[in-house]
RNA sequence: GGUCUGGUAGUUCAGUUGGUUAGAAUACAUGCCUGUCACGCAUGGGGUCGCGGGUUCGAGUCCCGUCCAGACCGCCA
């Protein structure tokens, strides 16, 4: 062993000790007639100190050269520091060296290795082992394992069992894009990689294996956001002989165990909200109840008084802002920029203020009179001091765009607390969405969700207007979690391809093997995938899933480190028949 | 595919209306310093102002193009 102890435990109760310790130099404080060292390692920081009296010449001399992360190792006994800090976990001691090996030396490093660093995420990711140096971003992976580790042990118990599912399997053209791996051994023929594992999953039951997990890379071809990446972990979940109501406890129970363990809090029971309500009351399906800003529907209070933006528009709705009657002309005039930029697309907003002494004052006084601002104020629960932002427009462009500016005014206004946890389960989801571009209908969630056993009538009459068992799980506006009840029986998988536009031979083609499955005794059967990487991101208090994960692409998808990707060489590319075309060409 | 923001010393940034030799902090190097811990003090080296083109007597600054990075929209069954 090249050391005794490691450098973040030592105290007062080791003072006599000789250890022997190893590590990187974080950094020295040359006061000339003594050095200090502080030396790091995964577990914490020990200040070693050279002495020109108590240190032998030879290394005092040797640590003059000490530089900025060499790897060193030093032996010598363990005392009291005669200036503590009470700041670090080891300031009451320090190593009074007396053997000294540099182990290896370091060029300076292109940012500082500190806490609060001065290097920018480009060079971060590009020096991505010199950022795992730093506490912070080693504390955010050390976070990951233990709730990997309590997921994989909660769901032990709960008798699940962990099944590795194929990385090389068959591209479908439904869903998001595939990430596509070239055969040389079928030229022409390509393997795709998994964007889940869900048809494996579903096989596995009908493999019997009745509850089953993985802790899984998934791959999605598409562009990428702060909170998503092209290969992500899904913690992947599949149950036999179940109902909705047994996955929603079975998980949820499972949530609240990660939130009790990791911060202590207990959530209590999960809201489980419908997705028509989520809308309506949040325009949102992963709505962040951390606070209110609920909608107000306001066709009734607002239409028929001469103002022709409401009155020729389907839908006016709108939310109290608490305590933002206080805003100046000013900051009203930014949120209308804000709402009107292209990303958000509002053509306009309107606001009224419910001033302290209850007097109102709105950008519609022209049209609206008190009694009017007062009956708005009933309808969107405004209290004196409150500042109502009203949208008009169609019912979905306007309700997501009504919530985009919800989540901005609760951000400018701090209600977003990341120490604060409020977990929903958003259900009855619709079945299918239609599809403007394609003319069809998709599937909302994928094709293998099973409809509402109720509503599998409407499915040859209004296909529509069918909700599905299908569910997410939503925590401080972040979707984390979904999943479905599934189609276990042949005939309803059938029409459900039929559906969504795939002729028999289509869907024998590429999901022959999930139907021939399904002839042999397939159980109703269903399940959920978690989104580890942005579960821990949330739990960890941040939104952004990068600094959880130890190696991530950067926005346009290339690994900065490594450089990737790349091109192949010729020969690797005849040994897969591949031609690539000049790029002027493409 | 689109919108926006940014690119100046190793790093983080400032740089006024287009005008002399492009600055600060930090890092780095050297020296000094008898208890430092964001140590302190002194001195020093360090620049393709992302790249290409244009306007101009003159461009870090204005215009066009392009590349790179970040946030967002589309997309993400």
């Amino acid at each position: 062993m090249l050391r005794t102890n490691n450098c973040g435990a030592l105290g007062l109760a080791e003072v006599g000790q000789q250890v022997t310790l190893a590590g990187w130099v974080q950094k020295t404080r040359n006061k000339g007639f003594m050095l200090w060292v502080d030396l790091r390692d995964r577990y914490g920081i020990t200040q070693i100190i050279f002495d020109s009296e108590r240190t032998p010449k030879a290394v005092f001399e040797q640590a003059q050269s000490l530089g900025r992360e060499f790897v060193i190792q030093i032996r010598g006994e363990v005392i009291e520091r005669e200036s503590k800090n009470p700041n670090m976990n080891t300031g009451d001691i320090e190593i009074l060296a007396d053997q000294l090996h540099i182990l290896n030396t370091a060029s300076t490093p292109p940012f500082t290795i500190e806490d609060k660093t001065d290097g920018g995420e480009e060079l971060r990711m590009q020096y991505r082992y010199l950022d795992i140096r730093r506490k912070p971003v080693r504390d955010n992976l050390l976070f990951r394992h233990q709730v990997t580790l309590a997921v994989r042990n909660y769901l032990s118990k709960a008798n699940f069992v962990e099944v590795e599912t194929p990385y090389l399997i068959k591209s479908t053209p439904e869903g998001a894009r595939d990430f596509v791996v070239p055969s040389r051994m079928h030229k022409g023929e390509f393997y795709a990689l998994p964007q889940s594992p869900q048809t494996f999953k579903q096989l596995l039951m009908v493999g019997g294996m009745d509850k089953y997990f993985q802790i899984v890379k998934c791959f999605r071809d598409e562009d990428l956001r702060a909170d998503r990446q092209p290969e992500f972990t899904q913690i992947d979940c599949e149950l036999t002989f179940v109902e909705q109501d047994d996955i929603l406890d079975q998980f949820e129970g499972l949530t609240r165990h990660l939130i009790k363990n990791i911060h202590g809090v207990d959530v209590g029971e999960f809201p489980r909200m419908p997705y028509e309500e989520a809308m309506r009351r949040f325009g949102n399906d992963k709505p962040d109840i951390r606070f209110g800003m609920e909608f107000a529907e306001m066709n009734a209070v607002a239409k028929g008084k001469g103002f022709g933006v409401f009155d020729n528009q389907e839908f006016v709705v709108g939310i109290a802002v608490p305590g933002a009657a206080e805003y100046t002309r000013k900051q009203i005039d930014g949120l209308i920029d804000w709402v009107k930029r292209p990303q958000i697309g509002a053509l306009g907003l309107v606001w009224a203020k419910y001033n302290a002494d209850g007097s109102f004052k709105s950008s519609v006084d022209k049209f609206f009179t008190a009694e009017d601002l007062s009956a708005w104020a009933e309808t969107t629960g405004a209290q004196p001091g409150d500042l109502m932002l009203v949208m008009a427009g169609a019912k979905d462009s306007t309700r997501s765009q009504l919530s985009a500016l919800r989540m901005e005014m609760a951000e400018r206004l701090e209600l977003r607390d990341p120490t604060v946890f409020a977990p929903l389960w958003v259900t009855d989801f619709p079945l299918l969405e239609w599809d403007e571009e394609s003319q069809r209908y998709h599937a909302m969630h994928h094709p293998f969700t099973a409809p509402k056993p109720e509503e599998i009538e409407l499915l040859a009459t209004d296909p529509g207007k069918v909700k599905a068992n299908a569910y997410d799980l939503v925590l401080n506006g972040n979707e984390i979690g979904g999943g479905s009840i599934r189609i276990h029986d042949g005939d309803l998988q059938q029409k459900m391809f039929d559906l969504l536009g795939f002729t028999p031979e289509e869907a024998q083609a590429q999901f022959g093997f999930l139907m021939d499955a399904f002839q042999y005794g397939a159980p109703p059967h269903g399940g959920i995938a978690f989104g580890l990487d942005r579960l821990v991101a949330i739990l960890g208090g941040q939104e952004t899933i990068r600094d959880f994960i130890a190696f991530p692409k950067n926005n346009s998808g290339r690994d900065l480190m490594i450089d990737a990707p790349t091109s192949i060489d010729a020969g690797q590319l005849d040994e897969l028949a591949l031609v690539i075309q000049p790029k002027d060409e493409v």
